[in-house]
DNA sequence: CGATAAGCCGATAACGGCTTATCGGTGCTTTATT
């Protein structure tokens, strides 16, 4: 047993704060113990602490799956700043000798990085099978229930790997999941559900106002006039690459505001340059796709407008909960038009194959390459491959549908309801709305002022008339990046 | 659903205007030859 005096000397010696944010004491004691954790911490709580803590105190290496490279790259930046020499991501990024080199010098990290595809490799597997591996953690976990089941298989089979490692110590991390998704979660990590300790505080974040304006053909109008009004930075989400980039063009001749557009077109380097750009405040507003978000780490973003709404209220969450990370009052706002789900139907019609396909794969023993989407043939050729009975398969499917209809179904639900939108959203996450909240929901009313612009104050202009030199050569700076880039 | 592309129509020739069809969103991986 781990002395809490131990907890935060160690807390103040590596990472310099004096204490512990809700919930993060919690799951390191539990996880000291030695008992696999499942953490739902709400967005911008320091999840990480939790893992790199605990492999402080703990002999050997930390594994962490990671969803995106960009993501393992930030974590392996943050720890080096920390003066941890011993981290490295393991992926695509590194050329042949730098793989090498780390898969001989495994035991030598403290922190290890890598994706649930890389841990499909056989080499990789096998070297860390050698390795004590002091926790194994998944980060962003909510991905295995959101991507697993069709567009990430790999996701599915961490369990098997969490088995062939020896079912090393687990931590689990996500800052939202409902019942299914912690299901999900347990079941495929294979998890025994009474054996985990699982730690969940609520994920209502207080200082986010949620709005939705019901539109009437009328959307792009509604759109110009929140994003005028609004206080600056913000994202807006849209279900379309081009319209993304549209609206971004037609935004920034309107209104004379810095605007970029991202999505999955945009090469590696834009990326990274248009978040930097985002994070250091040289651009206003994003419009983008669900390809923007993971991993953004700033504070001070002020609204998240949907265009469109995404599939499920677990990614509507995910996507608001990235304002207001200052706790500062911030807006998400929902651009709701009755019909609007249909988008997302017809976006996820492709992701899992239809009985009729499943039944001529097993008939024909083979799946023909162009005769049906990426995801679907990735699919198809799984359920051949296990062997899984015909009956069983199509049960499978029919379930996951269904699934999916459900959750376009609620946020259809939350969309439309005359009720507080709090409550229905926390409904969903069986959490209970005890005392009401200042400027809460369009339904319990809010006031607006409060998120807009305040004209007299010359406060959230684009340019200011007082800019210090400092920031002058700040800019000049990134511009000499953004050439060095081209 | 809504935006866009493709196809079709009449009619002395190229093209506007109509209907119909299609598509939309997430990321990891890759080892070997000009």
């Amino acid at each position: 047993m781990v002395e809490p005096i131990i907890l935060k000397k160690t807390l103040k010696a590596y990472f310099g704060y004096d204490s512990f944010r809700d919930g993060q004491e919690e799951t390191i004691t539990a996880a000291l113990k030695g008992q696999d954790t499942l953490v739902l911490l709400p967005t911008g709580t320091g999840k990480s602490i939790c893992y790199q803590l605990t492999g402080y105190l703990l002999e050997g290496t930390v594994v962490i799956v990671s969803p995106l490279l960009s993501l393992m790259q930030d974590q392996v930046e943050q720890l080096q700043l920390l003066k941890e020499k011993r981290v490295a991501a393991l992926n695509s990024l590194l050329d042949y000798s730098e793989k090498e080199f780390i898969i001989r010098h495994l035991n030598e990290y403290k922190f290890l990085f890598l994706s649930p595809e890389m841990l499909q490799n056989e080499r990789i597997l096998a070297a860390l099978k050698q390795l004590k591996i002091s926790l194994f953690t998944i980060d962003e976990a909510h991905c295995i229930s959101q991507w697993g089941m069709d567009f990430r298989p790999d996701y599915l089979e961490l369990g098997k790997i969490r088995a062939v490692l020896g079912n090393p110590l687990t931590m689990a991390l996500t800052a939202t999941a409902n019942r299914q998704v912690k299901e999900d979660i347990l079941a495929c990590l294979k998890l025994d559900p009474l054996q985990t300790t699982q730690i969940v505080h609520s994920v209502d974040r207080k200082n986010i106002a949620l709005v939705t304006i019901t539109c009437d053909k009328d959307k792009k109008e509604q759109l110009l006039k929140q994003v005028k009004k609004l206080k600056k930075p913000g994202i807006i989400y849209f279900s379309s690459k081009k319209m993304a980039d549209d609206m971004a063009d037609f935004l920034r001749k309107s209104l004379a505001i810095r605007v970029a557009s991202y999505h999955s077109d945009l090469e590696t380097a834009d990326r990274i340059l248009l978040q930097q750009q985002f994070i250091y405040d040289e651009i206003d507003v994003i419009c983008a796709t669900n390809a923007f978000g993971m991993g953004i780490n700033k504070k001070n973003i002020r609204f998240v407008i949907h265009y469109h709404m995404p599939a499920s209220v677990e990614a509507y969450l995910q996507e608001i909960g990235r304002c207001g990370r200052d706790g500062k009052p911030s807006v998400a706002i929902l651009l709701y038009e009755p019909g609007d789900g249909y988008i997302q139907v017809r976006l996820q019609e492709n992701d899992l194959p239809t009985e009729a396909m499943l039944e001529h794969v097993y008939r024909k023993n083979i799946v023909l390459e162009g005769s049906c989407s990426v995801s679907q043939q990735r699919l198809l050729e799984n359920y051949l491959a296990s062997k899984i009975p015909l009956a069983q398969a199509k049960q499978q499917l029919r379930a996951r549908v269904i699934r999916k209809e459900e959750q376009l179904r609620y946020m259809i639900t939350y969309a439309e309801t005359k009720e507080c939108k709090r409550r229905v959203l926390l409904h969903y996450f069986e959490e209970k709305l005890n005392k009401t909240v200042e400027n809460c929901c369009s339904n319990c009313g809010i006031d607006e002022e409060i998120y807009e612009i305040d004209e007299k104050n010359l406060e959230n202009r684009a340019f200011s008339s007082v800019d210090s030199w400092e920031k002058i050569l700040q800019e000049m700076f990134s511009l000499e990046t953004f050439k060095r880039q081209d």
